[in-house]
DNA sequence: CGCCCTGTGTGTAAACACAGGGCGGTGCGTTACT
């Protein structure tokens, strides 16, 4: 699926700058040519259109910068969320003849940072790599703004939106560096983003009129399945049996770091090379897992949520996850480390719906309105813009959580960044007022989040095909069955048997005893809908209640919306026709009295 | 929200039931101290 608009691909000076990329590709950093989507997006970046590329780990996502930059005036800026990655990129750069990359980091000695400086500078070194944190320094965006930069890079882009409102929300305020950078053309790169995802990237990055180069989402080689559970401890016995029997190398995910202890030291007992993984562990700790995993060395990682970005093993076999992560965003990133070389591999969810409550858990939590108030208020009252610093001193918050509240004002329209750093009051809410419309937000921004964890229950409870649920909430349209997930090929079986004339319930029964709904699983009927197929893919509709939504996916009569105030939910069609408690919304046409 | 641990209560005593509290994920950067 390519939505890139505008692209005037036979003409001259296109065909010029393909050229251009090409010749580049092949004689500066010795590859043997350029993928489609690769050479599409580059030629965006290379006329200086805004572009946001969704694209799996290992088609290339980094060249979309590389190759462009080394044929652009200025430095290159590339926002990346780990140290450990920035230094990935700087040595793959280092093995060709491309132009030197540099980092800026918390990790480094003053000696190399001021280097890297010098080089940029000079312009000895083409990219610059370096956390959002670090862009959150005036004396750093002054210093880069001195250097012209002609690009700014987001890698690993979805952060904006899963790491920006609570626990890095320095994420939020990029948009505000490129505007101080001198707006150099903006690139966003992810593997991983959701429809509602991508327009975050977007709209908080300050994107005009971008390219969206957006590859398939489908992974044809992994078995998708699931298995529910009522009991903790049948659960438990269960993820040690399945995780020792498949095959190796794989990744066990857990909920908690306790978890991953647990189990990585009962795998260890049943002699298997296991070990846990999570942020709780000494760095050295964590690099020797990492590495001897990428080496071949361990049969199996148990980790929690910070095994992830820059685990790129082409031949991990199976992932299982001991509990459901919080989002389908989080477990298709998780699911798809199994099977990059293309070989099968599996996917197996272990469900229990009480394993829910720690993840709704994870996405509550607010910053209180007394705080938001306090900040508006001091905004305010100054005499010309506050220095964020200022601030900290006032209300004795952590840079952390204070950005985090700033963000939610100044989206609330109550303060806004100037130019050199500093807030200034906007509109004319009165403090608290603006607190409570800030408040608001997020708990909109709540309701989001719980709705996900929400859209993982349906993934683990669907008797439908889980590729089409995933791929669905990830915006594309799938044909099912795709026999290769454990509910199209129990179909698959079933019809099987019927042909052969025995008809037999009972596995049914033993899908009510392991927790899973105990109905038979039926393929999306063929014929017709009567009256619902308005409700399509894309369609914006209206709800008595909820108000405003977009259809993300069809499955059988059950529609998924993403509403406005609420979040994901999935309606069943016979139920909200039969009701009219949904509408196409005003301008979609094909209604003739719109409800209320 | 749901777990796990701890302490209390019961009362032949031992072992068990139950209530209450604390805890749970992701990384940057900075700073105080070995």
């Amino acid at each position: 699926m390519h939505d890139s608009t505008g692209t005037d691909g036979g003409s001259a000076s296109s065909r010029d700058a393909r050229a251009r990329l090409e010749r580049a590709a092949v004689e500066v950093f010795g590859w043997s040519g350029l993928r489609p989507g690769q050479a599409e997006a580059m030629e965006e970046v290379l006329r200086g259109r805004d572009t946001l590329v969704v694209m799996p780990t290992g088609a290339g996502k980094s060249a979309v910068y590389q190759v462009p930059a080394v044929l652009l005036p200025g430095p290159t800026v590339v926002v990346s969320p780990l140290i450990s990655l920035q230094r990935d990129q700087i040595e793959g750069l280092s093995d060709s003849d491309a132009p030197d990359a540099v980092a800026v980091n918390s990790a480094q000695g003053a000696g190399e940072t001021a280097e890297a400086w010098r080089a940029v500078r000079e312009g000895d070194a083409e990219y610059l790599l370096l956390s959002p944190e670090q862009l959150a320094k005036d004396e750093v965006v002054e210093r880069l703004a001195r250097t012209e930069p002609s690009l700014f890079v987001v890698d690993e882009a979805q952060c904006i939106s899963s790491w920006g409102h609570d626990f890095r929300p320095d994420y939020l305020r990029l948009g505000h560096v490129a505007e101080r950078l001198g707006r150099p053309t903006l690139l966003a790169l992810t593997a991983t983003a959701a429809p509602p995802v991508r327009e975050e990237i977007v709209e908080r990055l300050g994107m005009e009129r971008p390219a969206r180069i957006v590859a398939g989402f489908d992974r044809p080689n992994l078995r998708l399945e699931v298995r529910g559970f009522l009991d903790e401890a049948e659960k438990r016995r269960a993820v040690v049996e399945r995780a020792a029997a498949e095959a190796k190398p794989s990744i066990v995910y857990t909920a908690t770091r306790r978890e991953s202890e647990e189990y990585a030291e009962q795998l260890a007992d049943l002699g298997l090379a296991a070990v846990a993984y999570h942020a709780g562990l000494r760095s050295a700790e964590r690099s020797r897992a990492h590495e001897a995993f990428l080496d071949g060395g361990l049969d199996v990682v148990v980790a929690t949520s910070a095994f992830g970005m820059g685990i790129d093993k082409p031949d991990v076999r199976f992932v299982l996850h001991a509990s459901v992560p919080g989002s389908p965003d989080a477990y298709y990133q998780e699911i798809g480390r199994a099977g990059r070389d293309g070989a099968p591999a599996s996917a197996v969810l272990h469900y229990r719906s009480e394993d829910l409550g720690l993840q709704r858990f994870f996405s509550s939590g607010s910053p209180d309105t007394e705080t938001l108030a306090d900040i508006a208020d001091a905004v305010r009252g100054h005499d010309g813009p506050l220095p964020v610093a200022r601030l900290r001193e006032r209300t004795g918050l952590s840079a952390g959580r204070l950005t985090a509240a700033v963000n939610l004002l100044e989206e609330a329209g109550a303060v806004a960044a100037v130019p050199d750093g500093g807030l200034a009051p906007a509109g004319d809410l009165d403090p608290r007022e603006a607190a409570d419309r800030a408040a608001g937000l997020d708990r909109a921004r709540r309701r989001l989040e719980q709705s996900r964890v929400e859209m993982m229950r349906g993934y683990a409870e669907t008797t439908g095909c889980r590729r089409r649920f995933l791929l669905g909430y990830f915006g594309e349209e799938y044909e099912p069955p795709c026999g290769n997930c454990d509910n199209c090929l129990a179909a698959e079986e079933e019809r099987e048997r019927e042909r052969e004339g025995g008809n037999e319930p009972e596995r049914y029964e033993e899908r009510g005893a392991r927790g899973l709904p105990a109905q038979p699983v039926s393929l999306p009927e063929e014929g017709p809908r009567p009256d619902a197929g308005r409700f399509r893919t894309g369609a914006r509709v209206v709800h008595r209640e909820w108000g405003e939504g977009l259809v993300m996916s069809e499955e059988g009569d059950r529609i998924t919306v993403l509403f406005d105030t609420v979040g994901y939910r999935t309606l069943s069609l016979d139920a909200v026709v039969g009701q009219e408690l949904l509408d196409l919304a005003e301008g979609q046409g094909g209604q003739d009295e719109p409800d209320g």
